[in-house]
DNA sequence: GCCGTTTTCGGCCCGACTGTTTTCAGTCG
């Protein structure tokens, strides 16, 4: 009842203590004890590694936030599946509350006095019949409710669940890009930027967080009330507009002057944990940090500039993609932050799909080599690699496979033969890995190719034993030189495969093998906390478009702010390299 | 309940907006 059980994901256990720290709020128990169940829950949520392998190495209370109390309490977790003292405290809850807390605005008091008054106990039915409640007028009958309350719970109900779904950032390109255009038109803005995890390069993003540079910050809110995309405001002030946007998605606006501007990038930037981790550390040195500046000794100091900002506090700037609390403030404050990889550093893409008929496994391209040389050199890229899908399996003999790919090669040839362009090829092939680790094509077609990149399409439902066996078998042949999009995920639809990372990182190191980066907004992989991981191993990345046609080679800057997320520096990524030392790789 | 290159006690991030409040609590970012 409680969602106790054995093997949670860190999610879970987070959400099991913001359920705790409802049930003391509900109790009026101690404000800072509330928080501190808060503290920790967000914190295990973020944590870079499994719960249970923290665990397993005696480390609970190396967590921030969790100290001798709470270990306890996850280790009971841990070991048996559910907390004794978590099941006291929540016993005698209307469980339907924890339901109704996930509607807007309604938090753990207003659900508990719902919930009690209603007598929601059961979270599945807990929302409808308090929809029946509200219809009938009950609410606002209530002591310490009113008739907007009701309105807006009814609201409310109508827009839970409507896109739980985060966003893609292309999505949140195309939103924030009419949101911004209008705000332009009303003259009144100096500068607008998009902030919140879309700045710092998160692969999804929850709402748009848009900061408005002006001097007439009342007059530019009453403006924005009148777009025409707005279906609904949440909340309006000179300061702060939050509205959904047409699209069902959370804007949320916020205006600055000129002279505070330093410090609203620096806030809405986040994250939350950077931002609270950053503020503690300035009360340290009798200082308090906000969206309008730096207070010491009652008085406020004003920075225009983010850069000034962090130096006040004594720190180097810290990049926005880095700023989730991982051990950047620490790293800032010894000089130790890593000079990331940039776009401007990348000479190639290596892992692209051209229009060559040769009976692909999967979706072929759709640009042609020439279109697709254009475009490398119109991005300053000094080489890029072809790799379209091998060719499919069934209905093709050997012979025949053979045969195709030395006409594709052929085909390649002639287009080099006739272009002016000054953009090297590689001729390579994407390769599956079938579910036992066997490649799609043999070792003799491999042969063929001057590399493969190899990757999954099918097959995702296997233990991470089997995956790492499967990808290892896979990594075991000529010309493998790239592992492509490893984990296979698709955002918001697909998990993709787990494996023992610290094998495949160490196989991939010792045989040269890249480790994709995938760009493609929809996929994003490898993650982010992975990279940094493959970082700390050694091990060699490629940031690659997959492009299917020639204007996604564009998405790049996708990819790379994955690689930064993951403190990846310009050495750590081989298309970063000149050609010469690419074809030496490929070639090794 | 957590935490400590000034503290093992006494603090805990900080601000904006809303509704029903007779002075501020609740919720959210
Ligand atoms: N100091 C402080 N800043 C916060 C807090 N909550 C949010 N912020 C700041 C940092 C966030 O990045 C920024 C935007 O808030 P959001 O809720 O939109 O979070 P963010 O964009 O990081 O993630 P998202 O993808 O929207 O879920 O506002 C808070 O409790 N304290
Ligand atoms: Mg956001
Ligand atoms: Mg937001
Ligand atoms: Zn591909």
């Amino acid at each position: 009842m409680l969602g106790m059980k054995k093997g949670m994901s860190n999610k879970e256990v987070a959400d099991l203590l913001e359920m705790v720290a409802a049930a003391f709020e509900i109790k009026d128990e101690d404000f800072f004890r509330v928080r501190a169940y808060k503290n920790a829950a967000a914190s295990i949520e973020h944590l870079s590694s499994q719960l249970k392998d923290v665990w397993d190495a005696d480390k609970l209370e190396e967590i921030p936030g969790v100290g001798p109390s709470l270990a306890q309490h996850l280790d009971e977790l841990i070991r048996t599946g559910r907390v004794k003292h978590f099941e006291q405290e929540v016993k005698g809850l209307p469980l339907g509350m924890f339901e109704l807390m996930k509607l807007e605005g309604v938090g753990a008091k207003t659900a508990y006095k719902l919930a009690s008054e209603f007598d929601l106990k059961d979270e599945k039915t807990a929302i409808d019949k308090l929809r029946k409640q509200v219809l009938a007028g009950k609410i606002k009958k209530l002591q310490g409710f009113g008739e907007k309350t009701e309105d807006e719970l009814l609201k409310a109900i109508g827009s839970v669940q409507s896109g739980s779904d985060r966003l893609l950032l292309p999505e949140v390109e195309a939103i924030a890009e009419e949101v911004v255009e209008y705000l332009r038109s009303s003259g009144l803005c100096e500068k607008i930027e998009v902030l919140g995890s879309f700045r710092r390069r998160v692969a999804t993003v929850g709402d748009i967080d848009l900061a408005v540079m002006t001097d007439k910050p009342t007059e530019l809110m009453e403006y924005l009330l009148k777009f025409k995309g707005i279906k609904k405001v949440l909340s309006t002030g000179s300061k702060t507009t939050m509205f959904i946007h047409s699209s069902g998605r959370q804007v949320d606006v916020k205006t600055q002057s000129k002279d505070r501007w330093g410090s609203m990038l620096q806030h809405y930037t986040g994250s939350k944990l950077h931002n609270i981790h950053l503020r503690k550390l300035a009360l340290e040195k009798k200082m308090s940090l906000s969206e309008h500046g730096i207070k010491k000794g009652g008085k406020l100091f004003k920075y225009a500039g983010e850069n000034e900002f962090y130096e006040a506090l004594g720190l180097k700037y810290i990049p926005p993609e880095l700023r989730e609390d991982s051990g950047e403030i620490e790293a800032s404050i010894k000089g130790r932050l890593p000079d990331l990889v940039e776009l401007k550093d990348i000479k190639g893409d290596l892992h692209m799909h051209t229009n060559i008929e040769i009976e692909t496994s999967h979706d072929m391209g759709a640009s042609s080599v020439s279109e697709l040389l254009n475009m490398a050199e119109s991005l300053g890229y000094e080489y890029i690699g072809l790799s379209d899908h091998n060719p499919k399996m069934k209905g093709l003999s050997e012979v025949a496979r053979i045969k195709v790919v030395k006409k594709r090669n052929e085909a390649i040839d002639k287009e080099i033969a006739s272009s002016e362009s000054s953009v090297k090829i590689f001729k390579g092939m994407e390769v599956d890995i079938r579910p036992d680790g066997r490649l799609a094509v043999s070792d003799e077609v491999l042969g063929l190719l001057d590399y493969a990149v190899v990757s999954i399409h099918a097959s995702f439902r296997q233990s991470k034993e089997e995956a790492t066996e499967r990808v290892l078998r896979a990594f075991d042949h000529p010309r493998v030189k790239i592992f492509g999009h490893p984990t296979g995920r698709m955002l918001n639809k697909r998990e993709g495969l787990d494996y023992d990372w610290e094998r495949v990182f160490e196989e991939c190191r010792r045989k040269r093998i890249a480790v994709e980066i995938n760009s493609s907004p929809e996929r994003l992989d490898l993650p982010d906390m992975l990279v940094r991981q493959a970082v700390k191993t050694g091990v060699l990345l490629v940031i690659n478009t997959d492009a299917h046609e020639a204007s996604s080679m564009k998405g790049m800057r996708y990819g790379v702010g994955v690689a930064r997320r993951g403190w990846a520096e310009a050495s750590n990524i081989i298309n970063t390299w000149p050609y010469k030392r690419v074809e030496k790789w490929i070639e090794s």
